[in-house]
DNA sequence: TCTGGGGTCCTAGGACCC
DNA sequence: TCTGGGGTCCTAGGACCC
């Protein structure tokens, strides 16, 4: 009787609920849908580089980031399709809004992938498997599209249990079978695992999350480092208090643009700069947000790759004073290269942001400058970025730019891609 | 696996302060 | 005229996520 009763409180609560929901190669999947005479053949979105494929071309080893030539290779039937990705935009926001049907707390992960907590949930809608099962309903029946659910306890769990249920399915983890599911599995499957620390346990024969979770705490730490070596212990033995959180804003902004190798001859490197500092401060002013930190990233041929950072007392956002701190961080950081060394990538990220709604024209853009330089070029280029801010709201991103003539399109990505990945500012 | 693009977090050393 | 310990900020590199 009193076994029974303490049966019976389990199951009445069990704790969080949570479930990760992943929708199965999310641009494929809408490309098969208007192009439903593709469907189960090898398809990849892209063309001199693949930026997302089906699971039939998967098959092949097709993955994305993959340039073109070689997806061919692999897969000679691989048929290439134009994304349309303002539709995969759309999409994953319709699927973001089903989930929200459910609870509000929702955490995107991405354009395709989000974490829901149910626990206040299931007195309306049932259990986990319940809920599970009439999301990939809706998203089948309302989008028309695939979508893989995981249900657990914890974070950890759920992620896990989605990407076990893939594709097309549901995984329910009972509170009760949690280490008889999670102690076989590959700890390639945990989250924060990826191949260089696989290969680091690989090397001590950690090959499960089971021999993980048998591994002291200790050695994981002098193998891994304190902070990774104590949380993948915690996952492992299955300690992940970890709570879904609506999403925060971004703590910083960048671009990039790879390209075939080259020396880095000036007035390339300007134009690159030029266009890249245009997309992160057009992103930040457009909401009304600037940094004081300005990272650069240049990247060799043979993947070598720096980083050089400059922290001033005013955060910036104008395009200009953008370009110029760039340019100096990488003509400095060139300058204790050999001098025959060539460059495949630059890269722009701003961070230390700040809110900055109406202070822009008092604020000296560069605190290094001699103030009475400074105020008057800060009103300047203030007025240009935003006539050119304002001729793109009307007209479009693309409708007036600093182009950068140089970069060859055979490489370069469009830019409504670019916008899949961007995070709230 | 010869590598796109936008992000996050951690580590380690040094400067500087009290 | 030798030197503790803790806190904070900055820089650079690296692993990892989707």
């Amino acid at each position: 009787m009193i076994e029974q009763m303490f049966d019976h409180g389990k199951s009445m609560d069990p704790g969080p609920t949570i479930l990760h929901a992943d929708l199965d190669a999310f641009s494929a999947s809408v490309e098969l849908l208007l192009h439903p005479e593709l469907r189960g053949k090898p398809i990849a979105v892209g063309g001199g580089v693949v930026l997302a494929c089906s699971y039939e071309a998967k098959r092949f080893g097709v993955s994305s980031g993959m340039s073109g030539s070689r997806a061919r290779q692999l897969c000679p039937s691989l048929q290439f399709v134009d994304g349309h990705f303002r539709e995969y935009q759309r999409l994953g926001d319709e699927v973001m809004a089903v989930l929200g049907d459910f609870t509000p707390m929702v955490q995107r992960i991405s354009i395709d992938e989000a974490f829901i907590d149910v626990t206040g949930s299931v007195h309306l809608f049932g259990p986990p498997e319940a809920i599970g099962a009439r999301i990939r309903q809706r998203v089948r029946d309302e989008l028309g599209l695939p979508i893989s659910v995981g249900a657990a306890r914890t974070k950890h769990l759920a992620k896990i249990a989605s990407q076990v249920a893939k594709p097309d399915g549901l995984v329910v983890v009972q509170p009760h079978l949690e280490r008889e599911f999670l102690h076989p599995l590959p700890v390639g499957l945990m989250w924060g695992i990826g191949p260089v620390t696989q290969q680091k346990l690989a090397d001590r024969g950690i090959r499960t999350i089971g021999q993980l979770a048998e591994s002291s705490p200790q050695s994981l730490r002098s193998l891994l480092g304190n902070a990774l070596g104590d949380k993948v212990g915690a996952l492992a033995s299955n300690d992940d208090r970890r709570r879904v959180r609506p999403n925060g804003r971004a703590g910083s902004v960048g671009a990039q643009s790879a390209f075939a190798r080259r020396d880095p001859e000036e007035r390339f490197v300007r134009e690159v700069l030029g266009h890249l500092a245009d997309r992160v401060g057009g992103r930040l002013r457009a909401k009304q947000r600037a940094g004081r930190t300005v990272t650069v990233r240049i990247r060799f041929a043979g993947m070598r790759a720096i980083t050089r950072s400059h922290t001033g007392r005013a955060p910036v956002n104008a395009t200009l004073t953008l370009t110029e701190i760039a340019e100096r961080l990488v003509w400095t950081a060139l300058a204790q290269q050999p001098p025959e060394a060539q460059i495949s990538l630059l890269a722009i990220s701003v961070s230390n942001l700040v809110d900055q709604a109406s202070l822009q024209l008092e604020l000296p853009l560069d605190a290094d400058r001699p103030v009475h330089h400074t105020g008057e070029i800060a009103a300047a280029r203030f007025a240009v970025d935003h006539a050119l801010d304002e001729v793109r709201r009307r007209f479009g991103r693309n409708a007036v730019g600093y182009a950068a003539v140089a970069l060859s399109t055979e490489h370069s990505v469009p830019d409504e891609f670019r916008e899949l990945a961007e995070h709230e500012l």
